[in-house]
DNA sequence: AGGCAGCGCAC
DNA sequence: GTGCGC
DNA sequence: GCCT
């Protein structure tokens, strides 16, 4: 489906309707199957409105393209069933200025035809192309994802149409921009780079310099400019984005005019800042302690290594600082899931062994690999945590432990540790081991593949709905007393 | 002015 | 109790 | 840092 919300179609004249609903612009493949469709933004013109339609028509001759007034979407949802069209359809002929705009649509369109074709200026219909192609991509990448574990994540991977529906609807009345309400197809390229280059350093020198907060406004805003469809050119412009506020404005606004930051120029030439951030690289080792290494005089890794007092996982941390850096490619998280799956189901028949994070989101590298294992007949994933890691050690897989955190032995069990295929050339890589309880599976899904982002998000849209969501489970009629809960209500996932 | 999640582990 | 990573 |  496409789901685009308004904002790159706005046009500057006059909006289609008064009351501003919102219109849908659906594809009809057939009379039940609606296989395609997005949301035009409220101030669209007539115009553009109808050049769209007409695009759309022209170009997809075998399939009917129809506006449909989004209390069509209301009604559906209400009876639970698919309500018939006909009567929400926003008609070319329906009345006379619309039929105007139309014949000069027409027109205009005749006049241009063999001039250029890629010059019909179809802000929409070349959006839809571009959606197009990048939904085929994905779905191509997705079925290339050959695993066989694979078909029950549909349902999983994303909410369905519906429920994008209702997020984009609750999304659009309350005004807020909900990032789980997202679906990762939509993501274009990043056409603010070099906005983004320089702000995403700015967040990390304030997370080594352990302003977790102000880092978080930085990635917040990073992360909606990355989704902005088009190339920021005014400071008003990036101030009207949710998460962009005045002094993010005022950067972009220097990045747009001088083409640099000054303040990230002078916090960057400092030598604390490049060593803190050299410090901080190594797993263990966070923003406080690279802050007391600097403060002991300690400079380098090799000062590190010889002088200072580490603790045990910043000695394994350090011992793989380089290869902990490197990206995985995704075909080898692909095997190291393979291998623990093999060890788990040499183990115990029916295990599910799901590789997660990143590699779930599809990225095409990984920074680490999270795999998540339970088992269906709700019982027997009890004591295969400890028999696992004892295999995988064996097989000399996993190479160092950083923690082992074993809950009741029937509760959730995660692992953290280090792990090496037996091939030439390979790294070690981060690997942590979750077994959890089947009926902990979906939220546990859900929370390790993340994104850590998106996650904040699901939970914040929780809260506001009166749910607690957690990696556990998901509760409602929660009570809470300030931060402490008060109740923690009745299980619902 | 206060929230931005909340947990278990190592130390 | 604090720091850290998840 | 931003938002309520």
């Amino acid at each position: 489906a496409f789901v685009k919300h308004g904002g790159s179609l706005v046009d500057d004249t006059k909006p289609i309707d008064e009351h501003s609903m919102p219109y849908f612009l659906i594809v009809i493949y057939d009379e039940i199957t609606i296989q395609n469709w997005r949301t035009i933004d409220t101030t669209l013109s007539k115009k553009k409105f109808y050049q769209s339609l007409k695009a759309f028509n022209e170009r997809q001759s075998a399939n009917k393209v129809a506006f449909i007034q989004s209390l069509w979407l209301s009604e559906c949802l209400k009876q639970k069933k698919y309500v018939q069209i006909s009567s929400y359809e926003l008609k070319a002929d329906s009345d006379n200025n619309k039929q105007e705009d139309l014949k000069e649509c027409t027109k205009r369109k005749n006049s241009d035809e063999n001039v250029d074709n890629l010059k019909k200026p179809k802000i929409s219909e070349q959006e839809l192309m571009n959606d197009k192609k990048r939904i085929v991509k994905y779905q191509e990448e997705y079925k290339s994802d050959s695993d066989s574990s694979y078909c029950d994540d549909e349902s999983t991977m994303g909410l369905s149409n519906k429920d994008f529906f209702e997020l984009q609807l609750y999304s659009k009345s309350t005004n807020e921009s909900w990032t789980c309400a997202h679906s990762s197809k939509e993501q274009t390229e990043n056409l603010n780079e070099h906005i983004t280059d320089k702000l995403e350093k700015m967040l990390t020198i304030y997370e080594n310099k352990n302003e977790k907060y102000r880092a978080l406004g930085y990635q917040k805003a990073i992360l909606i400019l990355k989704r902005h469809p088009k190339q920021i050119q005014s400071k008003e412009e990036a101030l009207a984005l949710p998460g962009i506020g005045k002094r993010i404005a005022d950067k972009i606004w220097e990045i747009l005019q001088t083409g640099d930051l000054r303040k990230l120029d002078e916090m960057s030439s400092r030598e604390d800042t490049n060593s803190l951030k050299l410090f901080t690289d190594i797993h263990g080792v966070g923003p406080t302690t690279a802050h007391l290494f600097l403060t002991q005089g300690y400079r380098t890794l090799e000062d590190l290594k010889t002088k200072a007092n580490l603790t045990r996982q910043q000695k394994i941390g350090l011992k793989y600082y380089d290869e902990f850096k490197q990206r995985i490619p995704r075909d080898e998280v692909s095997k190291i899931e393979n291998k623990v799956k093999c060890a788990a189901l040499s183990l115990k028949h029916g295990l599910i062994v799901q590789a997660c994070g990143s590699y779930r989101r599809g990225q095409a590298t990984c920074g680490d690999v999270d795999i998540l294992i339970t088992h269906p007949d709700r019982k027997s994933h009890k004591g295969i945590f400890t028999r696992l890691l004892n295999l995988l050690h064996e097989q000399n897989f996993l190479t160092d432990d950083l923690v082992v955190q074993e809950e009741n032995c029937d509760n959730q069990c995660k692992y953290l540790g280090v792990c090496r295929l037996d091939e030439a050339n390979s790294l070690h890589r981060r690997i942590d081991i979750i077994v959890v309880p089947y009926d902990e599976y979906a939220c546990a899904l859900l929370y390790f593949t993340g994104s850590t982002h998106f996650n904040r998000s699901m939970r914040h849209l929780a809260r506001k709905l009166g749910l607690s969501l957690c990696e556990k489970s998901i509760n409602k009629n929660v009570r809470r007393k300030g931060v402490e809960k008060v109740n923690t209500g009745e299980r619902l996932v």
